[in-house]
DNA sequence: CAGTGTGAATTCTTTCACAGCG
DNA sequence: CGCTGTGAAAGAATTCACACTG
């Protein structure tokens, strides 16, 4: 819990685990929900199954805050909107620009769901002169030459960038050198930056992928059981390539299946749990 | 094939661990990439700066696909590139579906990067029967009324869902009825699907307010050094907790940040590493 | 030797299960 | 009594570090 925090353990105390940082939106979301239908309470069962999650879970997360529930009853809905709120930094008005107005971008332009949560577009940006002044979700947009002057203008420290790949890095660049400390990459490609900006990821065909390997999973489970490393079956595009001198297969076979028991209670759960990134560009 | 037992570990598809597998689509890119520059073989070291992760990590990664490296050499990219492209099942076609055709369907159909991993946009479809028959991505929209029909008849399995968050679980339940196993969300909202069904969500306010907690973070860590350490042992920084019974507490302007001045050692992190979903929906 | 492959050590997450408070 | 808050156990994921091989 809270309570205990040293004062800065030496080299790295995040204070909240990134799981569970990465958890608290989804809570507040369900949280909203339960205010606006002006639900007083919940129980850590309720709302970690609106939330798509187990109780305890949610629970330990939330010990991560502080004691914000009361036993025997639950947690006080509009008390830990607040709460979570404030540890989110949602409490505050963050100021966003978007590069690159394309599709991507101007859904982005359009979505309600910043405004709700403490998040302003304050410029759309795009390199094509043609956009510049043409008005997208209402906000007129701006050319990359005002970038720098925008961003500083306006305080902003967070940007989302929606470019083709080519020219993500170079606007990650300049983003980052105007002050930008923060950033929400939809290109498909890594970006690099300096020590202390936060980058994170989003790429659609990355989710596909996760998803087909799953996909291709359940279709050879229920006809094919064992999988081999059969190269025939005609590939589409990528030819067989038995390049490297042991061409022989190695069966996965990581850990020794004869399983150690183990297995926990029920498990199934709908969401995908502790994965990664996720979408894409224009 | 309805009555399929697939038992899902919740982790660890058989194999190959979930992160993992979330981390091979990165492999792919850069490998991709590599390819297209003729380069035949790269390092784990090369590999992983290119992917940004670091090269032990990749290199146990392809441990658990096989021995496809050569030591004192590296990996032979072609065959990398078909080694992992098969184990994610991108070597054949996969059929999708877009409900949903907004700012956001739109920017997906038009998304390039299906046709090159293996996907294909099998069909558009949104409720709105003024979109019916409009060309978006030289696909022609259809209505809704469709949807089980057009899963049938192409064999469809992965559906992407980009409708507004309030028909996204109608639309869930049809696609499930109509066959779907997979499922790529980008309402907000968290979908209830039968066992067997994968859902991978993303939400861009998610990842925004994953952002806006870490810059929270900076700006308090920066802008006060010497910051009034926590409440001598007692309260953490969070301002004063009341008594969760009133609540409706609004304040503005956070009182102090939990302090727990972590400052993690590597802040540009180039991948959300271990975290959890990310967009959003028109 | 350079660089892979991997057991072992370490760190992070999740789950269990139950004491204890309202 | 019901439900929170949490130590402790169990499980992943990541990192280390080094034997071993082409």
């Amino acid at each position: 819990m809270a309570t205990g925090r040293t004062h800065r353990p030496a080299t790295r105390s995040r204070g909240i685990p990134e799981a569970t940082v990465a958890r608290l939106p989804l809570y507040l979301r369900a949280l909203t929900a339960l205010s606006e239908r002006s639900v007083p309470t919940v129980s850590s069962e309720e709302l970690a199954t609106a939330a798509g999650v187990n109780s305890a879970k949610l629970r330990k997360d939330f010990s991560y805050l502080g004691s914000y529930g009361t036993r025997g009853v639950g947690y006080d809905v509009e008390y830990l909107v607040y709460q979570i709120s404030r540890e989110l930094g949602l409490t505050q008005d963050w100021p966003v620009v978007i590069v690159g107005i394309g599709n991507l971008g101007a859904a982005l332009a359009n979505y309600g769901g910043f405004a709700s949560r403490g998040f302003r577009v304050a410029a759309l940006i795009d390199a094509d002169p043609a956009m510049a002044g043409k008005p997208v979700a209402g906000i007129a947009v701006q050319h990359t030459d005002e970038l720098e002057k925008i961003i500083d203008d306006n305080g902003v420290s967070i940007g989302v960038i929606a470019t083709p790949a080519g020219a993500a890095q170079q606007v990650c660049d300049r983003l980052v050198a105007a002050g930008i400390t923060s950033i929400l990459n939809f290109a498909p490609t890594v970006l690099s930056v300096p020590e202390g900006v936060d980058v994170r990821k989003v790429d659609l065909s990355i989710e596909l992928q996760i998803l087909a390997f799953h996909e291709q999973r359940k279709a050879g489970e229920e006809a094919t059981p064992p999988e081999r490393e059969t190269a025939g079956t005609g590939e589409p595009g990528v030819a067989t390539t038995p390049k490297p001198s042991a061409a022989a297969s190695h069966r996965p076979a990581a850990g020794g299946p004869g399983g150690t028991g183990g297995h926990s209670g029920d498990g199934n759960r709908q969401g995908p749990d502790g994965d990664v990134p996720a979408v894409m560009p224009a």
